[in-house]
RNA sequence: GGGCUGGUAGUCUAGUCUGGCUAUGACGCCGCCCUUACAAGGCGGAGGGCGCCGGUUCAAAUCCGGCCCGGCCCACCA
């Protein structure tokens, strides 16, 4: 017997950092796009650089990072690439309040170059938490070869999205129109159906009194927005209310404006709802559109670009909205027109980004088809496998509610440009050749003259994109896209194998990514879609600053290190089935296992490695047979994306199974001291115990790669990286190791429950016969003096 | 209002599709033990009858019907 090869007693996190470094340094991850093997291609999620990594974000590139070390053992070239998102408004929003500056106040140049400022300031912070997690991207430097860091706004980036928005103009997917768009006042620009949310809010429903022309008579018409009452253009009760059928084709008489509107009969109104009768405006909801659309009504648009009331608005022109409400409700009262206010619950739409109320305002916007494309999309979408199944559903929801094409088109600054210039004397559009980024605002257009009428006056557009518009081409662009098409094709096959992503998203980054690569490649952008759910404090509540239950991913790292929190990630249960609840306990906890392995491997690196043998033992046939289904059921997990439950059997596996039992039991014979063994029976402890050591440090590698590096490094020379998952070894027994850790555990209990030491000796005990081969290392580890072999099944201790 | 989910000890969880041993495991709790890799360990214990009601069955967390509660998504109650 040797000297531990592991020398400390026990796992140092500190360790953890030196050996990122050793990776980084080494580029031990580095794609390479020239590979024979088959490629597994992530599209990691691009965080948003401006805010620190948070313990969502840690714990979802954790697991990732396991699916990609898991492939690169099973023989794949993973393509693991960081991105960090850059474009958009909250880089805006934060250079406005940095800078105490405003778009409208300086220029847009200057204003551009504080957004740059803020972003150059901020660079690569976010990646530190990932590179101390020992997340194993295929590199830490920006860069737009295969594998590197990209950046949202980085030119190529930005190319690529308007060389895709220039072929989808050619195919003729992108037309301009006015219509009645979602406006945010507070962004001062359109937003996608997909980035409004619901919010209840308490309003009052104002009764209120108006006239009929014909008749004289008094009607009562209850509204939640008294403020649009200049933009009525009917009034509608339920075809069965015998209450207001005689007013059918009759006219009321709006107060204040003293407009006629008609009054009709239609199944919209419902009678139980306020008076019965419901005043149509434009717009207050996505219902009157669609009535004035059906009813082929003209709109009065009373509220204004910057949330104002206009000049058809009469008294309440210049008011803001909310103001507006309040107001014409006051001169309403005055004139004796409110009959009364019910306080109401309802629903609102409101911006996601800034929870402003949505107002509904005419535009004139690009718009990318895709209501004449649900059709395909949805077929192709079937071509992918969701990991859960379940969530397959929510893609499914949001393409059967769509009914609207895609406005693409933003009035903002931080985002990529829409690449078209207009002929300011004929209104030509020029469209420049795709490759190259442009800047329409500031630059020439890539002609000299107007192909149409020779003019040599151009207009640059001004408007940017979406940033989903941006965002839905990653795939495109980690696959190299327009840049290695060649590899895009052959090894991609133009598709990326993984996309994981969070399941508040996929109606937008999921289901844009799927119309935007579908035009482009005509099929599904991924083979695998992983949908995760969240992290949430330990009580079950959404982390939230105003709670004051954020845990910083960073200050679990600084505590216990990042192996626990990686343990942690993988133990507390498979994502994509549900949320994860988060706290200090829960990795303390987990980090246990690290200690436990650290000893398990330091015990078994005292012994010569034996890495063949001819001949096994019983029990280590015994135990080797289980190894096998270990492995397999470990491997069947990972390419499930079921983390958890390798892990899960890994544990047990080490702890319970080999490092209670095996161990226990072949502890003499690995020493073989009074050399009551063989040395062929030895060799064969030794052999097992390094073979079923290495193989489940490689198998627990995906999960804790510090650790299992470290240990395989000193102990058996070797770089855990660059092995292989396990094989099963040829090997078959009669006896199930289930039923010899039954018979240990029935021994340590007997000996427990008569307070005897487990170093006393037993006097006999019953077992069956089958057992016979074991029985040596039965009698060494238990000190029997006599193991009776019969037929019955019951162990039985004298 | 519709859809999808989930409801098992103090907490989290397996089992439910394909009914059947005394309902799995973990954390926490309690008690005992330094057994030559490991007290960041080992051994043992208490604690639930599976959201509620009813049905099918020899037998139900498991199947059927209804209801209640939570989460998510969707939806035109002004």
């Amino acid at each position: 017997m040797a000297e531990f090869k592991l020398k400390d007693k026990k796992w140092n996190k500190e360790w953890e950092i030196e050996i990122a470094e050793e990776w980084k340094s080494k580029k031990m991850y580095k794609f390479n796009k020239n590979t024979k093997k088959k490629v597994y291609s992530i599209d990691t999620p691009p965080p948003y650089v401006n805010a620190p990594v948070h313990a969502g974000h840690a714990t979802v590139y954790t697991l990732m990072d396991m699916f990609a070390r898991f492939r690169r053992l099973v023989g794949y070239e993973v393509l693991f690439p960081l991105g960090l998102d850059r474009n958009g408004l909250p880089i805006e929003i934060a250079a406005e309040r940095r800078f105490n500056i405003s778009p409208e106040r300086y220029s847009r140049e200057e204003f551009i170059k504080a957004c740059e400022k803020l972003l150059e300031e901020y660079s690569m912070k976010s990646a530190e938490t990932f590179f101390k997690l020992g997340i194993s991207f295929n590199s830490w430097d920006v860069g737009t070869d295969i594998g590197e860091v990209y950046l949202t706004d980085m030119p190529e980036y930005r190319a690529l999205t308007q060389a895709t928005f220039i072929e989808l103009w050619k195919k003729g997917l992108v037309y301009e129109e006015e219509y009645i768009s979602n406006y945010c006042v507070e962004l001062k620009t359109t937003v996608a159906d997909s980035e409004i949310e619901h919010k209840e809010v308490e309003g009052y429903l104002n009764y209120i009194k108006f006239k009929v022309r014909e008749s004289g008579e008094e009607i009562v018409i209850a509204t939640t927005r008294p403020e649009l009452l200049g933009a009525c253009q009917m009034i509608i009760f339920n075809p069965n209310d015998d209450r207001y059928k005689h007013l059918e084709g009759k006219h009321a008489i709006l107060p204040i404006y003293n407009r006629e509107v008609p009054i009709k009969s239609h199944p919209y109104a419902k009678p139980e709802f306020g008076s019965g009768l419901v005043m149509m405006c434009s717009f207050g909801d996505y219902t009157d559109i669609r009535f004035f659309r059906e009813q082929n009504l003209h709109p009065i648009i009373l509220i204004d670009e910057n949330g104002r009331m206009n000049e058809k608005s009469g008294p309440l022109q210049g008011l803001k909205v909310e103001e507006a409400r309040e107001k014409i409700v006051e001169i309403l009262d005055e004139k004796g027109l409110v009959v009364k206010r019910e306080k109401v619950k309802h629903k609102i739409p409101i911006c996601e980004r800034t929870k402003t109320p949505i107002e509904f305002i005419p535009l004139k916007e690009f718009y990318l088809k895709q209501v004449e494309f649900k059709e395909e999309i949805r077929k192709i979408s079937r071509n992918m496998k969701f990991f859960s199944e379940e969530s397959r559903q929510i893609l499914e929801n949001w393409i059967d509610t769509i009914s609207f094409d895609w406005p693409i088109s933003r009035r903002r600054y931080y985002a990529t440009e829409i690449p078209l210039w207009y002929c300011k004397n004929c209104n030509e559009v020029i469209v420049p050749e795709p490759g190259r980024y442009y800047v329409p605002w500031k630059e020439k257009p890539p002609v000299s003259k107007c192909p149409n009428c020779g003019s040599k006056e151009f207009k640059g557009e001004e408007r940017v994109f979406d940033t989903w518009f941006d965002s839905s081409i990653t795939p495109l662009f980690i696959g190299g896209y327009g840049r290695y098409n060649d590899f895009f094709k052959k090894k991609l096959d133009e598709k990326i194998t993984l996309r994981p992503q969070g399941k508040e998203i996929i109606r937008t980054w999921l289901y844009y990514t799927l119309l935007r690569v579908y035009f482009i490649t005509g099929k599904e952008a991924f083979d695998h879609v992983w949908i995760h759910y969240h992290v949430l404090d330990e009580k079950g509540n959404k982390m939230s600053k105003s709670l004051g239950n954020v845990i910083d991913p960073r200050e679990i790292i600084e505590k216990y290190g990042a192996e626990p929190f990686r343990l942690w990630c993988a133990f507390e249960g498979n994502m994509h089935k549900g949320d994860f609840r988060l706290s200090f306990e829960r990795v303390e906890s987990a980090g246990k296992f690290l200690t436990k392995l650290w000893n398990v491997s330091r015990f078994v690196s005292a012994f010569d490695y034996v890495d063949k043998v001819d001949f096994l033992t019983e029990t280590d046939k015994s135990v080797l047979v289980k190894h096998n289904n270990i492995i397999e059921e470990v491997y069947e997990s990972y390419m499930k994306y079921e983390v958890h439950d390798a892990a899960v059997l890994l544990r047990d596996y080490l702890w319970d199974v080999f490092a209670s039992h095996y161990i226990e039991m072949v502890k003499s014979r690995a020493y073989n001291n009074d050399g009551i063994y063989t040395k062929e029976e030895q060799k064969s402890a030794l052999f097992t115990l390094h073979r079923i050591l290495k193989d489940v440090l490689v198998m627990l590698h995906p999960i804790i790669p510090f650790i299992t590096y470290k240990i395989m490094k000193d102990v058996y020379g070797e770089n855990i990286i660059e092995m292989e998952f396990p094989q099963p070894i040829d090997v078959t027994s009669e006896i199930d190791f289930e039923d010899i850790m039954e018979i240990n555990s029935k021994i340590w209990k007997y000996k427990k429950d008569r307070n005897i030491s487990l170093r006393d000796e037993l006097n006999k005990i019953k077992i069956n016969k089958k057992f016979m081969p074991l029985g040596r290392d039965l009698k060494v580890m238990h000190k029997i003096k006599n193991i009776e072999y019969r037929d019955g099944k019951e162990v039985e201790i004298e």
